[in-house]
DNA sequence: GTGGTCTAGACCACA
DNA sequence: GTGGTCTAGACCACA
């Protein structure tokens, strides 16, 4: 499925949560349908089924997936608020570096041409 | 001085470092110049000795500060290399949320436009 | 396990790094195994649980070893750029002692006559 | 005269005694011959004058230097002893380095060829 | 007075 | 149970 790193500083759950999340905003899961149950999941990865239900946990309370009882996890329908919320993070999150390199005195056009060149490798 | 949050995601040790070496890579500290005792920034922010010690241990081992036995604790007088590192991992970082940012469909040009925006705001 | 003296100035903390990364780099431990706790060796050396903590941090910086949240600190899979360095450094530290013997006029086969006893010694 | 280095965890003091005893024991300071008082030194040097007489202390005490009351301190006459000690005393650092390399594997030629390297430097 | 080390013990996140 | 952080306070070397 994927890979877990045991690295510190990193806790499985939130590993979990970034990838999950990464799969069904990709579109690699698609919405309302299935997910492989804690329990599939935990002796997939082998890893302790609390720590997946804590990410399956958190998942839902972020709206990515849904839970009906007795049926299993699906994956949401709408999508687009969340999208909506993680591009607004990560916009937050580049102009927090941004903001950084700036106080240290990097020009921005070494910014823009970093980000060029990431765009122009994405399309190779 | 400057505040500390008490979240507990962000250790008080940490938050120390970030804001003491951003001092002093932003020269408000200058090269050579002693830094307040381990004593006296624990009183002024209200918190552990030993917490303050944590962080200007870390600061030392960066080579962001020097200690002289007995005397005190300086900023280092060469601080060009740690700059440069700082600079190199801001620069990753930033290209890092870029990247999340292009898997989400988000078009360059938004992402630069948010950049020049930052840059003029710093010029006001 | 092992004995910790408690000269003044060889510190526990720096003790358990060296005779640690000894047993790693020597193979005593293997790559991926899982180590003793925190609190295990402290109550195994009679020493203070925070001493063994400050031990174990600088291990885990120096890539000798990684922690695992929730599960225990192993030995790390790839040691050979620790072994590269810690190589490195003994050279170092040999060619400073030859140095500092040249100086007093010390002749060159008496240093090499004593590695030589060395490396016999070591195979019989 | 000669430079202190404001460096960690090396004391000032030591620093004193290593660079006295470096030139009695290279000649530059001849036996019997007079050296600078502890408040010439302090002064030249910037330290505190604490600093200066814990390390000739220290001298006296191996017999490197020797004080006359009235009269002032002076270098010894008989230095073949202290050579000898400092001779055996490096020996043995040498090969404790040395034989950490061979515990890493460390073939003794390498050794043997970088101990031939640094006298061959010497001689130039 | 200044930094460095250590103990004793608490509390938290994570698995 | 395991590691990580923090407090409170002691003691030491050094200047």
């Amino acid at each position: 499925m994927f890979k877990i790193s045991l690295n510190k500083n990193f806790p499985i759950y939130e590993q979990l949560i970034e990838k999950i999340e990464e799969m069904v905003l990709l579109g690699v899961l698609e919405p309302d349908t299935a997910i492989p149950s804690v329990r599939d999941f935990a002796s997939e990865l082998a890893i302790n089924p609390n720590t997946v239900q804590k990410a399956f946990s958190e998942l839902d309370k972020r709206g990515v997936t849904y839970s009906v009882s007795g049926k299993g996890r699906f994956v949401a329908g709408d999508l687009d608020k969340i999208i909506k919320q993680k591009a607004d993070k990560h916009i937050l999150d580049m102009l927090s570096s941004a903001k950084e390199l700036i106080n240290l005195g990097i020009d921005k056009d070494i910014l823009i041409h970093e980000i060029e060149r990431l765009y122009e490798e994405g399309n190779k």
